[in-house]
DNA sequence: ATGGTAGACGCTCTA
């Protein structure tokens, strides 16, 4: 059984005591990081060590980054960044994405991949126009993992609410480019191509949050929304045994406005 | 229409 796990942990320097806890109570063998919020040479990769975890990540002064971690084992990095579809593509230095294999003891290797996937806001406008095209390049990249027929998991904040099911309110962000038309088509063209949201596919009915504002009471009301997923190639889905929330967590003195989300394979 | 909170940074941006 392997679990893996996604957190979008909103800056590692505040979060770390909050980090370790939860990684010392629930042990998931694989862990996907976001907006970590720090420059590399900043990076706890020690604090990780001493419980057992090695790490690889991809910083980034005050925004973004991203990190694997896994349990009695080094992440073999396979990339950091997106390939370039266009031209364009060619100035975009934000650390948003890197992936691994992983290989725990002696089992085939994992791929993996850390996702932070562009807010988007305010739509329209250039932030909007570099989310779709950043979700164009993800596609295009998750089919040249598709091809490769290993089992992966494609982990991250999408930043997308997939149905009107997985918001507290449908009548919540509708203005807003986590829930705009063109977001939520550009992820299930991905989902058309195969892979396997693990927690819709064992939460068909909703009603599954991940993230709870800090503002406005959300947390204390439970007014959230689903936008961390867990993307499994058919060659993970196969062996997809279970996925949850660590809710708890998200209620906890210091907590990210993220929970961990995460699923198990057999 | 605005502002509510949090984090990193440094007198403001991002979410």
């Amino acid at each position: 059984m392997v679990r893996i796990a996604s957190f979008n942990i909103n800056g590692i320097k505040a979060r770390l005591p909050r980090l370790i806890e939860w990684l010392e109570e629930t042990g998931p063998d694989i862990v996907c990081l976001q907006e970590v919020k720090s420059q590399d040479e900043g990076f706890p990769a020690d604090a990780f060590e001493k419980i057992g975890y090695g790490a690889i990540w991809h910083g980034q002064k005050s925004f973004n980054g991203v990190a694997i971690l896994a349990k009695d084992a080094e992440p073999i990095e396979i990339r950091r960044g997106l390939p370039h579809l266009d031209a364009g593509d060619a100035g975009d230095d934000h650390a948003r994405y890197i992936e691994a294999d992983v290989a725990l003891q002696d089992a085939k290797p994992i791929r993996v991949a850390s996702i932070y996937l562009p807010n988007g806001n305010p739509q329209p406008g250039p932030k909007f126009d570099y989310k779709l095209q950043w979700m164009k390049r993800l596609r295009a990249h998750a089919k040249t993992i598709w091809a490769e027929e290993v089992p992966a998991v494609l982990a991250g904040d999408y930043n997308v609410v997939p149905r009107p099911i997985d918001i507290w309110s449908d009548k919540a962000l509708t203005g807003d480019a986590l829930r705009q038309p063109e977001s939520i088509a550009a992820y299930r063209r991905m989902l058309g191509d195969g892979w396997t949201d693990a927690l819709e596919s064992r939460f068909p009915a909703g009603g599954v949050w991940t993230y709870w504002d800090y503002r406005e009471g959300a947390w204390q009301q439970d007014r959230g929304f689903r936008i961390d997923h867990l993307l499994l190639s058919p060659q993970a889905a196969d062996r997809l045994s279970s996925c949850g929330v660590d809710k708890d967590h998200r209620g906890r003195e210091k907590a990210s406005d993220h929970a961990p989300t995460w699923c198990e394979l057999d």
